[in-house]
DNA sequence: GCTGCAAACTTGTACGTACAAGCTACATGA
DNA sequence: TCATGTAGCTTGTACGTACAAGTTTGCAGC
């Protein structure tokens, strides 16, 4: 938070008061011209940050009426967890520990291409499964260049949130992905992982994450099982 | 076009441009201040095109180097295929109908919540299948409220591009979406229309399209071979 | 030759103004 | 009573200024 920015320093608020429930789904923000006297902001900057807050689906913005609130899911809402209409909240969601965080090289055929910087950092790698209601629905192995984490393997404990962990200890927010999505088909490690039959159908996921550190992505390859519960994503809105 | 926004008009121009390999992927943008003196635009407003960009994939920004083309991709980057880690042009891409636009009530249970200006107005049902070099890789199912589309059922060829064919007829954008993933296995038909055996892997979607029509959205069921192409998106990118 | 610094670019942040356009609620008039 | 229109709210668009901060380039000095 060392130099965070005005309209960060509101979007960061205000996103943390809707996932506190002091605004209601389906309710109205404060206006513009409200937000900007009561935080002694210009309109401009209070527009930046409700932009955010609008690409990443937690309002939608209409004109005439005002902002209103559409989700509290989290973790940029580009695709998570969803079972009828619900999101998923933090409540039921456990993470379990399959493999430590261990610093090694990148693997051979790494499923993005590596900037030499990458290659040259190393690699921190762990494994995880997500479950929601003590039913797995994702296998998760990531892969982070060892690039100014200091003492990463030994702050990092597998049971916090990774993405809250990275924000409160080196000030890294993930702000976009790119993503490769296949139907895939178990098999028996990851059947064994996620309660499914070898053959039964998975997700395969690809993702890179971009932070907000120039250089810096994360890296994610994952299994779901989405027999419950679908994956799910907003985007747009950009226009009227 | 009745109506279109500075921002926009620039925006259009880019992206067609981009797509026209005007400019070469990697390669960079005129500057904010070129742009804002050639269209006699303020910066503001050049920013503002630009953002869009961005946010839909097109370009990423950097301080102090400028706007780096990124992708070709169309449809807004929110899932498109790919192959490896080209994405796949309108060259390849063919389009075979299945069932031609007919006008009808909705489906009982339909898959999104229906407002009662949708309900009421009655639906226009299509299916498609899109194939990418004679490879079938999507079995498509769309529906569209018949809100003030006069002729739809006359004009529209499935042969034709759907969003444009909107964009061109009606002045209809698609800005964003919703929408649900899951892992599934393909019965016979999907199977036949894809090319599959029964039991393969398939991608199962649910797609709410928002447009620039206030209270217009479009739906999709699709299910999708990923057997040599994956679907992939982009996202975020709003901060630093 | 080469190091290092400064100038000249780039985008990012933050402020401000003005008006357009959509929505709502209330008052006015038939 | 009820329709209508207007006032007052909302967000959207477009312009402008100023300075901060990252990147590149090239020149001066060693």
């Amino acid at each position: 938070m060392s130099s965070a920015t005005q309209y960060q320093i509101l979007y960061n608020r205000l996103k943390k008061e809707i996932l506190a429930d002091v605004y209601e789904l389906g309710s109205v923000l404060p206006s513009e011209n409200e937000l900007s006297a009561s935080a002694n902001l210009s309109r401009s900057t209070v527009r930046q940050a409700l932009s955010q807050l609008e690409t990443e689906g937690y309002i939608v913005k209409q004109k005439g009426k005002g902002s209103i609130v559409k989700s509290k899911s989290r973790a940029l809402n580009l695709l998570s967890f969803q079972g009828f209409s619900a999101t998923v909240g933090n409540d039921h969601l456990q993470t379990t520990a399959i493999q430590e965080p261990e610093l090694s090289t990148w693997p051979a055929d790494f499923f993005f291409e590596l900037s030499e910087l990458e290659q040259g950092a190393g690699c921190i790698h762990f494994i995880r499964v997500r479950s929601i209601d003590e039913q797995a629905v994702m296998y998760e192995n990531t892969y982070i260049p060892h690039l100014n984490l200091p003492k990463f393997t030994r702050l990092f404990k597998l049971k916090t949130s990774f993405f809250e962990f990275l924000g409160k200890t080196y000030d890294i927010e993930v702000v976009g992905m790119d993503q490769h999505i296949w139907a895939s088909i178990a098999d028996i490690e990851i059947a064994n992982q996620l309660g499914l039959k070898v053959g039964d159908p998975v997700l395969k996921i690809y993702r890179k994450y971009h932070t907000n550190r120039p250089h810096l992505f994360l890296y994610s390859m994952l299994f779901c099982n989405t027999e419950k519960y679908a994956m799910s994503n907003s985007s747009g809105g950009v226009n009227a």
